[in-house]
DNA sequence: AGAACACATTGACACTTGTCTATGCCAGGT
DNA sequence: ACCTGGCATAGACAAGTGTCAATGTGTTCT
């Protein structure tokens, strides 16, 4: 009967990582989740591409998806915190919100400096 | 009966955005879907956060999930080009692949940069 | 008031996905 | 040769998700 050993040269972390704090994780997970689907991706791209809030109607024109599917996609956005709605009248205005962006760029950044330390 | 028409205020977008070429677009949808989920997302978090490549086993020790849950796990994040594996003799070690940083972080430059405009 | 329009919500359905158990494969040690 | 141990794969199953048709909600115009 032998005791289960680790060899010398495996398992042998010596920095314990950290893991995020639930809210924070769960942040990142939802806004890299919201922009893990290409039409989700496509329709990001187009509002954050425009320089003022862009009206849904024009969104739904440009995608082969039916228009509850655009404002489920849209939804999905929003709730990750990606973009930001404003209503006018009849219309509605999405336009990217910065913050969301900024967590995950933070988010990124984080991950490619533990990353470079390893690499350089 | 009316025709349907755009009030002025709505439904102007100048400039057509170019969708992204097919290829590139999976590439970043694929990079995003692998972190857009809560477990994938901390066991790439440990392998970036190494200064060397990281075994299995120690990942496996530090995840309430099973072997062959971790197993499918980097399975995906290899696919998306996040991580890169190594085997040597009985074990498999994994280190994060800076390509994969790379074409998330440019993805997400381009994002941010035409949000900036439109923010600023 | 009533019709038309823009967008959101609901319910349904097929497909994907995260997880598990069971098994296979391959390198090392006895 | 055989067993053991680390990791990958296969199959199964429940939960999640992307999509649509149908409907609801609130606003604008006649």
């Amino acid at each position: 009967m032998t005791i289960k050993l680790r060899p010398v040269n495996c398992c042998t972390i010596p920095t314990a990582t950290d893991p995020l704090a639930a809210a924070e994780r769960n942040q990142v997970v939802s806004l890299f989740h919201a922009l893990g689907d290409p039409t989700r991706l496509e329709i990001f791209r187009l509002i954050a591409s425009q320089h003022a809030p862009i009206c849904v109607c024009d969104i739904v024109d440009r995608f082969d998806v039916t228009q509850p599917t655009i404002s489920h996609h849209l939804r999905v956005l929003r709730e990750a915190g990606l973009v930001t709605v404003s209503r006018q009248g009849i219309w509605a205005y999405y336009a990217a919100d910065a913050r969301g962006l900024t967590t995950l760029g933070d988010a990124l950044g984080a991950l490619q400096l533990k990353s470079e330390v390893a690499v350089g």
